[in-house]
DNA sequence: TCCTGACATCAAAAAGTTTTCACATGTTGC
DNA sequence: GCAACATGTGAAAACTTTTTGATGTCAGGA
């Protein structure tokens, strides 16, 4: 986290979505350069030094995949591809041309920063890639990010598919306030048109059980904090 | 697959748990060497290149730990540490120095080998790396290795957690016949007291709705087979 | 201080998952 | 073909997890 900011290339040729990720990237404390097509890219990337790429499969010229495989050919900058919801076959061919992950379109934004600081987690340390810390302390608790698994000390605990998919979005934006709407999103709950705020409440519940394997007094929340109007945030060591 | 198989290194000072590894990888396809302590292994890594490291933490002379801090200030070659069960600290110092995963001991063989795979598989394609397929494929049906998802053509396919479970231990070891006592352990249902045989049942079950979700037809198996006295096979295309 | 809205939490209900059991079916060796 | 055994599978039971609804508590503003 005191490592300088990693720096993002976004290629894609539709300039509302390259604005919209840029912006919200650099929201999220990257740096963000853009590219409209490969040939764009390539120019940046002769001058530039990147720590991840993401890569619009669909492109007019040169696609997403021929880019990655060209690019391997040069460079280990991990790179992420946005493939369209459907083309299961680029998905494949993508990782197999090099590429480090990918993300189906239409995705959450919050997705993407997701994944990023998941890829830039596990880079060895290139130069100037920023490297997250994979396991978290909150106290005498840890948390393995990359795992998913909790430590009180020497005793693992078993956590819920729900309870990792929540310590996996807070871990993502540490220090950072989340609102209950947004969990129910990460969590995937589809957005039903049940009584409003009855799906928020499922929220508090996790957390509240979540407080009570992280935290030494759950009563008292130390590092798994209500910020009260805002949502919960996790703030450790 | 077809790449050279990986060289690894284990370096422990306990022969008995040396020789039991070594012999357990080498039936797994992998090629071994062994170090009985830290200057051992780095006489080895002079001469020859390996794919990934196995090292013990506690060892007399330099330890895991710094050995590990010290090789990465050299060389990029994947280390996973074995870790005694619990030092916590251990583990949370050995991926801080740039370990890249570790094993808590006891541990079953199985479970190294699981996870040797996984590391190389995320590892770009360093000199003799074998780059395992990230993305199995079964007919028109894909698993995606390390993010647990199964599409069946453009739709993604809900896999519950044993079953995700399942295809990880098959997916690590394609075309080899695993028997219902090697699943039950690995799905970590523990050994426990009951009538014998009726854990084993439960595997049945499994493999039946595992069946309906991957096979085009479950009634007659072609991706997922039985093979019979000895357990089931995963075959991928 | 009292009210109000936001949050915490319990217990019950609902939903989902896994195991067991019983029986059907298939396979092998004689 | 038959006996003996291995495997397949539906359905009930057991269990786990998640959501809901009710109720209590707390913080902050009037």
């Amino acid at each position: 986290m005191s490592d300088p900011d990693p720096h993002l290339l976004i290629v894609d040729d539709d300039e509302r979505i390259r604005d919209l990720l840029a912006r919200f990237l650099k929201r999220q404390g990257f740096l963000v350069s853009t590219a409209r097509d490969a040939a764009h890219a390539r120019r940046l990337l002769a001058g530039l030094e990147f720590d991840l790429i993401v890569l619009d499969v669909m492109m007019p010229g040169e696609d997403g995949i021929t880019l990655t495989e060209r690019l391997r050919g040069e460079i280990r900058t991990p790179i992420l591809l946005l493939t369209a919801r459907g083309e299961t076959e680029d998905r494949i061919r993508g990782l197999e041309a090099g590429a480090d992950d990918y993300l189906v379109k239409p995705f959450e934004p919050r997705e993407l920063s997701l994944r990023i600081n998941a890829i830039l987690r596990r880079v060895p340390d290139m130069p100037a890639a920023r490297n997250l810390p994979k396991v978290l302390h909150l106290g005498a608790v840890r948390y393995d990010i990359d795992r998913g698994e909790l430590w009180s000390g020497d005793t693992p605990v078993r956590l819920t598919a729900t309870e990792v998919q929540l310590m996996r979005v807070f871990s993502a934006h540490p220090g950072e306030p989340l609102s209950r709407q947004q969990l129910v999103e990460e969590l995937g709950r589809g957005a039903s048109g049940d009584q409003p705020g009855a799906q928020e409440r499922a929220v508090d519940v996790q957390i509240t059980r979540l407080r009570r394997k992280i935290e030494a007094d759950p009563k008292q929340p130390r590092y798994l904090q209500t910020i009260r109007g805002a949502g919960y945030m996790l703030s450790p060591d």
